[in-house]
DNA sequence: GTTAGCACTCTCTACGCGCGAGTGCTAACG
DNA sequence: CGTTAGCACTCGCGCGTAGAGAGTGCTAAC
């Protein structure tokens, strides 16, 4: 694509901008006497039909005002929004919503969502943090009746799976104790491949729990995602681009899908650490995203666990403010999870 | 109230009956034709009229067909309503979709989730199993760093909580699984009063655990829900009533709200098992929920592990499919926690 | 008690009309 | 050659009107 001149880059902002503002087609004149561009109307439309060839505007009717197309929102969030950051009195509210929190994964989640879904008017999505592969830590067997057990299983970060198991035979406490420390020595700081050889070298009921172990620990490796929080819904659904009804249905029933927020969330893992993501009109990839925008960043420690955290919207988003809040809020969740390890 | 005459609890059940499938008014002269009943409309319009004035029929407009109102609705769930059940092949592949679920309560609830809102179309709520009252199981105490360890909790029926503590003195495994033994031996079959207690009775280390572990006895106590699953929304977001955007608003913000699901379960947790709950229009208590409906059912072993699962849809609903897949997935998900006990 | 008939009410849809916003084009200007 | 004023044209939107259709309440007859 041929470069724009400065004036129309300056005019596709403004479109823009009031669109977003307004959720509704701007015209030339109403933007010439807006903004006090030193130049007519006449002017702004010639420019705006240069834009619309160019496939960045679109009218949606004849003789209507101009909206922008996709492709006019990434030239827009690539080339012309500056690196925007949140204002002081912002970040120090949202930090203070954060410091008040109990000191627990799912609290941090859950209040990250919500910060998210407040200050970005969005709906938002925040998966827990996870290490790329589940490393064995701890294994404990707790005698729940005669002949079963409850099996809680620790991986290295701090994540906690469970299972209810299923005894031939009686054990009291002690025995299962004394099987879970056996099996803990073992496989301790083992990936799920390598608990899965040790079943194979060792016998008898401990081999039995080991298998357990290592599916529990497959299962983990598999879900990029796990459990996510969300929140803001009725924010979206408040949107003028969705006041016909099922117009936001499909978009919503992919929101609800785990493949979907697998593919997300994995999508998110890509960058580095504070860089945000941002996806317009699904990109070919989400149809029933057309008329949606996501913003997306990757939280955590590297190495150790990382998450997800973004917001979801309508095409017509404050890109800037989205992009700032979401890595802002990213930001202080890397804090929580570093400080975390760090003790 | 004067009780109804044969005829008028008829016509009361066919009005609704009929605006239940098709959302709108509907007239004398329609249902004459359609259920070819003895009689003229005229003599169904004086019958309608006296359904009116006893505060169970409605006219939207002055010259429209008539709506149930709440009070209609309720005298039909009520008195009209035979005892129904679902047919035994819808039986048969929602006992199939249930049995193909790993073992584990997440994957339980998340199914009845799907189940319910397939099933009856509408929003489905499933709270997790809880007891009455948290009894302590056992403690764990998980080195993560020299001076940090992670806390985990088994509370009896299976409840696991976790959370990090941060340590003033560096202390290995062993001293940790030493002082985690300690408590779990005092502490053993407790309530949260109890635990407290104790730690009153003890000094140093392990009084500040056990404090620890009160507070998160309390917080299990407090929580009546705990995590609840949803599912169907886009269902009825599909629903004619709720085509004006905003009109649904109130009520999903609601249902997002803690508190409010709070009080749901805990209402849904007063009846015996087996008993099922319709609450129509709010009932009063929330006026969100004016144009809203739910049906809830209690589930478990009573005094070991209950929870609360329902649907939640506009008052239009067809209340005899929804009761009986309630009490249905109740009765499954009532087996499913008490095979995990027996074992 | 039931029914046929009738006048009435009210919603919904279609249609025509005018308004206003916005456009593209053309010709004139610096 | 870029810019601008002017103009004819298009289209969506709001509004009032008219007619169809559905449904009602009332009355009088069976």
């Amino acid at each position: 694509m041929q470069d724009l001149t400065e004036r129309q880059e300056t005019i596709l902002a403004l479109v823009v901008h009031e669109y977003i503002e307004s959720a509704e087609p701007v015209g030339s004149k109403s933007l010439v006497q807006r903004f006090l561009l030193g130049v007519s109307s006449a002017t702004v439309r010639n420019e705006m039909l240069a834009l619309t060839e160019a496939g960045l505007l679109r009218q949606p009717h004849t003789s209507a005002g101009r909206v922008p197309t996709e492709e006019g929102y990434r030239y827009f969030v690539r080339r012309l929004l500056g690196d925007t950051d949140l204002p002081p009195d912002e970040k120090r509210l949202i930090s203070h919503q954060f410091h008040q929190a109990r000191p627990q994964v799912e609290e941090w989640m859950r209040l990250a969502a919500s910060v998210l879904a407040q200050h970005s008017s969005a709906l938002s999505l925040v998966s827990a943090p996870r290490p790329e592969r589940a490393v064995f830590k701890h294994l404990e067997l707790i005698s729940t009746r005669p002949n079963q057990a409850l099996l809680v299983l620790v991986l290295q970060g701090g994540d906690v799976r469970q299972q209810l198991l299923t005894l031939q035979e009686g054990m009291d406490q002690d025995h299962l104790s004394l099987l879970a420390d056996q099996v803990t020595r073992v496989c301790v700081a083992q990936t799920a491949q390598g608990v899965r050889t040790q079943a194979g070298l060792s016998g008898g009921l401990s081999s039995v729990v080991m298998r357990l172990v290592a599916g529990l620990m497959v299962q983990a490796d598999t879900l990029a995602a796990g459990e996510v929080f969300r929140d803001g819904l009725t924010n979206v659904l408040a949107q003028p681009e969705f006041a016909e009804p099922g117009s936001a249905q499909d978009a919503l029933r992919l929101l609800q899908e785990q493949a979907f927020l697998e593919d997300v969330v994995s999508r998110a893992l890509q960058p580095a650490i504070g860089g945000v993501q941002v996806v317009i009109g699904g990109e070919g990839a989400w149809s029933e995203l057309r008329n949606w925008s996501m913003v997306l960043a990757r939280y955590g420690a590297p190495g150790f666990a990382t998450g997800a955290v973004g917001v979801v919207g309508p095409t017509r988003m404050p890109y800037g403010h989205s992009i700032s809040c979401v890595r802002y809020v990213a930001g202080l969740m890397s804090e929580l999870v570093t400080e975390s390890l760090a003790g």
